[in-house]
DNA sequence: GAGTGGTCTAGACCACCGG
DNA sequence: CGGTGGTCTAGACCACTCG
């Protein structure tokens, strides 16, 4: 019909208004490829990618064997990854750390969602190049060791991100409670405290990659998905060093992402869609 | 040959692994679909899912007519959003914006890389619903417009960012440089600063998602690359209103985005890659 | 066992690029 | 003009799910 259009577009487009108006409400199954095939006079491998299309761009989730459905509208979880752990302020939804460890599950508790974190799964594992970076370990040492400390959060009861904390080995044999898989009662930064390293600071990097096999199993997503937020913070004690390095990756849209500065009203601190 | 593994999958890998040891250099073209496809044993379709996956990865760009090259390992422009345009702070690389209009050029002087912005290209439209959101437009207005200052942003003559940013309209009004396709030379905050919006806070939101049919064109990516990373910034001035917001589009692994809180190292706020 | 999506083939035609 | 990648077909077989 139109110029230039690839068919596989304009199934994706029909597909995407029928979204929109509701004639395919969200948990609906689509129509099977072999229907819609059918229906558009078309083969199957160019019904696939039309759908295709639509999962990038997160409307529709496929599950194989299954079918494609419409994807529900998520209530986005905002994070805030405020510097609040820096120093008291108490401003409401100010005060926690933002995305770390139980502050995760209280911010969300103050949004009105339910969320956990599954108990921590520590490892200890040979550094490898991003992590003997970013925690500033000596390049003598041979084949330097790490603690990993990794969990899975859930909010409402889906899988909303995926966390990993990285600490040399030497502070984990000062402060062992970093070797146990148990959530740190007090707060890791709270805990780390008490060893002698307060956090004064931090740096914050993002980008956005490909899902790794086990983030998309993780996710419940199928192949061709959305990318992931990855947020790496490294956090610096009062001596300067670096001492924890932390990975979250998000699952996007059922997330927000959220810094604030400054003044700003309550009213945005309190925001949560 | 492995059990479950997708061929496809296979040579990606397989071509994967020549580009990190080097048997493929960057810049480098791949072979041609036909020379994989008879190499391998497979139809050109398995190839070209294949070379797809390699895109995916930001490792390959395809040049469609042209051929698929390895993509060169670009030196990534640091970005630092950070909240020092809300105070003096005159440590090395803070005392500007981080990212925003005029700072971005010389925080990209900073770092070693030449950048530069287009022309802005301002534009009365419509405000549409995260506009009005954003800038917080009363609802009773009927067909509420904004004005839409896009740039196009290049570092070392590659293609590095866009961004727009939206004003309601009778902001312009009263400050009416921002009608005006031309740079702001003091920059925009201290501009509205003199018109009586001091920038006192700010919000940040973070999302990926697949880039536009304009974006795409712009990074010079084809179809099934990477995500894009987008940065909302929502300003506020010191009544606590929202006065600007800003958009800003960055193509993936061209950039970092960071965020410094806190205290560290100087060395941290020096590093450029 | 019927139905689903995932993988794959062996062709085809096209638009665009370069010499 | 020949070569490239983009689109598309009309099949095929598989692994998996579900009733």
């Amino acid at each position: 019909m139109a110029d230039g259009i690839p068919r596989y577009t304009e199934i994706a487009l029909e597909l995407q208004a029928q979204i929109e108006q509701g004639t395919l409400a969200p948990g609906d199954r689509l129509p099977t490829e072999k229907e819609l095939a059918d229906r558009w006079v078309v083969s199957t491998n160019t019904v696939k990618k039309a759908i295709s299309e639509l999962r990038k761009g997160g409307r529709v989730e496929t599950i194989p064997q299954k079918g494609s459905f419409v994807a529900e509208p998520v209530q986005p979880f905002v994070i805030t990854l405020n510097h609040t752990d820096l120093g008291g302020d108490d401003a409401p939804g100010r005060g926690f750390g933002g995305g770390e460890g139980k502050a995760f599950v209280v911010e969300a508790e103050r949004q009105q969602h339910r969320a956990w974190s599954s108990v921590p799964e520590v490892r200890v594992e040979d550094a490898k190049e991003p992590e003997i970076k970013a925690l500033g370990i000596p390049r003598d040492q041979s084949q330097p060791q790490i603690v990993r400390r990794s969990q899975q959060r859930f909010v409402d009861g889906k899988a909303n991100s995926l966390q990993h904390s990285f600490f040399r080995l030497e502070l984990a044999i000062e402060a062992q409670a970093l070797l146990k898989s148990v959530d740190i009662e007090e707060g890791t930064v709270a805990y780390l405290q008490g060893r002698g390293h307060v956090q004064t600071g931090y740096e914050d990097e993002f980008n956005a990659r490909p899902p790794t096999e086990e983030e998309l199993k993780f996710f419940g997503l199928s192949k061709d998905s959305l990318a992931v937020i990855e947020h790496r913070r490294t956090a610096y004690d009062q001596n300067g060093e670096p001492f924890r390095l932390t990975i979250t990756i998000y699952k996007p849209g059922a997330n927000k992402i959220r810094f604030i500065a400054g003044e700003v009203p309550d009213e945005v601190w309190q925001r949560s869609s």
